[in-house]
DNA sequence: TGAAATAAGGACATGTTAGTCTTTATTTTT
DNA sequence: AAAAATAAAGACTAACATGTCCTTATTTCA
């Protein structure tokens, strides 16, 4: 579904969110322990999500990720998604033609179109608040 | 969602199938022709699916791949999947942790859970003859 | 029986994703 | 000003998915 990558950028994020809801910045050695992801891996999908404008980032000690709690509700899955992935996750056909269209469908288009409506739906219509909040009242969790 | 491997498998299937309504087999290389796949990789995907009994395969002049017309609406689109992919597609989490369940859920389990369930639905209750009814009649297409 | 047509099997090649390591840049603290 | 703490950047490596090639086995046909 996710790429790895995407993965932890989603989780990453959401610990991000939390941490920034509290008013403090993480740094990514936290993040990468919170969130259980390899720490080199990690930065990289976090350097996207920065120069995406998801995430603020701040050299130097004290440094760190953090977001601004007012964006929060604005944010939605699809921008991360969009930024490591691209949005091909919930365009693509599901039998990998490129020419699958209404026009001309592949055998499984309609039946599958529901599903990638709702992911798509799902994926755009969800902020990082949404994700946040269960994390924060501990009904979620990211990791084991 | 699928790897290309199974792509090409189902697409393979499907293929097949609508030969074989007709009563004819069909050989790999009119196959990855006609479902526009690269002829070796396909017969290994189709040496699974034949392991897995669900396509016949004979060897030597005349010989090629069928199915039995009779077991196609018992075919379910799950068996290709589960015979190439496995069923990880459909049961994995979202954000990829190995702990996410009802009781541990992650973040985003809730919401993605709609979306799991409809495409494993969709997926264990779409039978090999509704993909190729469509096929068959010209409405829908395996390749350009 | 020999040749041709097919699938099966295994070793190899290529490409992409996932992940590491090292150096550099920036900021804060002392 | 120096040291420490951090992120950024780029080169490298590892693992896995995708794909090719060659040889072998089986079947049919002339």
């Amino acid at each position: 579904m996710f790429s790895k990558a995407c993965e932890y950028a989603i989780r990453a994020t959401i610990f991000i969110a939390a941490r920034s809801v509290e008013g403090k910045r993480t740094s990514l050695k936290e993040i990468s322990r919170e969130v259980d992801s390899p720490v080199a891996f990690t930065a990289k999908t976090l350097q996207k999500l920065s120069k995406s404008g998801i995430i603020l980032s701040t050299k130097g000690a004290h440094g760190g990720f953090n977001i601004d709690p007012t964006q929060m509700s604005a944010i939605k899955v699809s921008q991360i998604v969009m930024a490591i992935d691209g949005d091909m996750v919930y365009k693509r056909c599901s039998l990998g033609l490129d020419s699958c269209s209404e026009d001309h469908p592949c055998p499984f288009h309609a039946r599958f179109k529901p599903v990638r409506q709702d992911l798509q739906n799902i994926v755009e219509n969800t902020s990082l608040l949404d994700l946040t909040s269960g994390l924060v009242s501990g009904s979620t969790f990211l990791k084991v």
